[in-house]
DNA sequence: ATAAAGAGTATCATATTATGATATCTAGTC
DNA sequence: GACTAGATATCATAATATGATACTCTTTAT
């Protein structure tokens, strides 16, 4: 077996770890075939890993159906995430006094390489199921959060950035030109927040402020999502970005090292 | 080496999830040797696991002091956890509705062999850090989460339950005595749900309303905190509980399997 | 300034441990 | 009742993980 390099890597274990990612939004329980086919692994090593891992408590085995599935061991991990995240004990306060005030869905967000991911949701008003979930990931690019960061960043940064990194399609409106995204990091780095709109979901509009670190450059952002029904422009630059930049603001401090 | 049991125990898998659940409240980032002294496992097999961890993304390392701390990627876990639990997608529309609706904290709890977990949590008003953050474990008896579970059981398993599970004494004025807890837990069984002073914080009262499963048991509830100092009994019980025993009632359809 | 300590990193010979092919058992289907 | 698909168990083999040791680097103390 080859796996990756040698020596100081432990295949079993980085084996074992492809299980467990193995679950997702389209499969969210599995049987032992199905895990062996979704990771490329033979159906005696998943069998010991997936014993293993039930038995160690991360994966729950149906008794009837014998599918696996998530444990809550999955939910103290990220509980033990947010005591390691600095940002999160700094931001906690100031997003559920935000949320209270404006009434919309606030959320925390952070760069994960080329994404960004959901750090803490604060929903309100009814959203779609995924738009209420701690962990989710997205490209960076396609999300205010996103662009808000970047935009923090040099000319240089921002142009590869623009030029490089992915963008995904979500609703037919979702902007797939990268002189249409580069325009809007631009702006955003001009006025020091990241507005879009129809780029997830169809009818919303994304505000995002960034997180600025010790350097200047900003790599968390305090993001908030309304109806583009109900908010005109005018309306959410009055009542709620003042606030939100606030929030951004208050949280700044320090935040977490290189990715 | 003995480890665990043998043939179908991957020792070194087994090995890393201990690494991986070493992090905590209290450990929040660690050096290589606060990792192998935390486990007990030796340097070098700490050094190779912590390796292959972050090879594998599950731990990122600060390049200046070389310590390691959870990654993105137990976020990313949680997220998937959530999409495999039927209930989170069943009761997050109802449950940000009673957030709006009350304006205050409102949480899905499930239980987790005898503690509980929280699952969902929607944060109003000041709250402790801690009370703000998913996958946090409590003993089930000091919770009104657990108790209003654990009053749809039958007697014997009620009196059972009462009598062995662990408590855990979190304020001067937590009930530690088995037999008040036990009056608690039969107040609820007639009543259809629990409440609690003082458990947790000071001054803060617990509401919960048991999420009933196909076989009338409950493994879950909805839960709502409130300062004890501007809630008081009567007005609880009007003006929050018949919209809490609601949420649970309307979330009910089928729970999970067997833990 | 120099030594000593503490922590991170790298190397290597050994046998313990994981491997995966095969066989058996169980449950649903036609 | 025969057939299929999946879960579970067994086992000989060598490949893989092991952990002792040695090497570097940075920090603290003398």
């Amino acid at each position: 077996m080859k796996e990756k390099q040698n020596t100081l890597f432990v295949g079993s274990l980085a084996k074992g770890l492809k299980l467990l990612r193995a679950f997702d939004e389209t499969a969210t329980e599995m049987s032992l075939t199905d895990l062996a086919r979704r990771t490329g692994l033979d159906k005696s090593a998943t069998q010991r890993l997936a014993n293993t891992l039930h038995v160690e408590g991360m994966l729950d085995k149906d008794p009837e159906t014998k599918r696996f599935r998530p444990s809550h061991a999955w939910l103290e991990l990220a509980y033990a995430y947010f005591w390691s995240d600095p940002l999160v004990k700094q931001a906690m306060p100031q997003l559920i006094d935000l949320s209270q005030r404006l009434g919309s869905t606030v959320n925390l967000t952070e760069l994960s390489g080329d994404h960004i991911i959901y750090v803490s949701r604060l929903p309100n008003g009814s959203s779609q199921f995924s738009a209420t979930l701690v962990g989710r990931r997205l490209p960076a690019l396609n999300a205010s959060a996103g662009r808000a960061m970047i935009a923090t960043w040099s000319p240089e940064e921002r142009q590869h950035v623009v030029d490089t990194w992915p963008i995904q399609q979500f609703t037919p409106k979702t902007t797939t030109d990268r002189d249409v995204i580069r325009a809007g990091v631009e702006e955003a780095a001009q006025m020091g927040y990241a507005t879009t709109q129809n780029q997830m979901i169809l009818n919303q509009t994304g505000i995002a402020a960034p997180i600025i670190g010790p350097d200047g450059r900003a790599h968390a952002a305090v993001q908030c999502s309304v109806s583009s029904h109900h908010w005109s422009f005018d309306r959410i630059q009055e009542e709620l970005l003042p606030y939100i930049l606030d929030a951004a603001l208050t949280i700044a401090p320090q935040s977490r090292g290189g990715y």
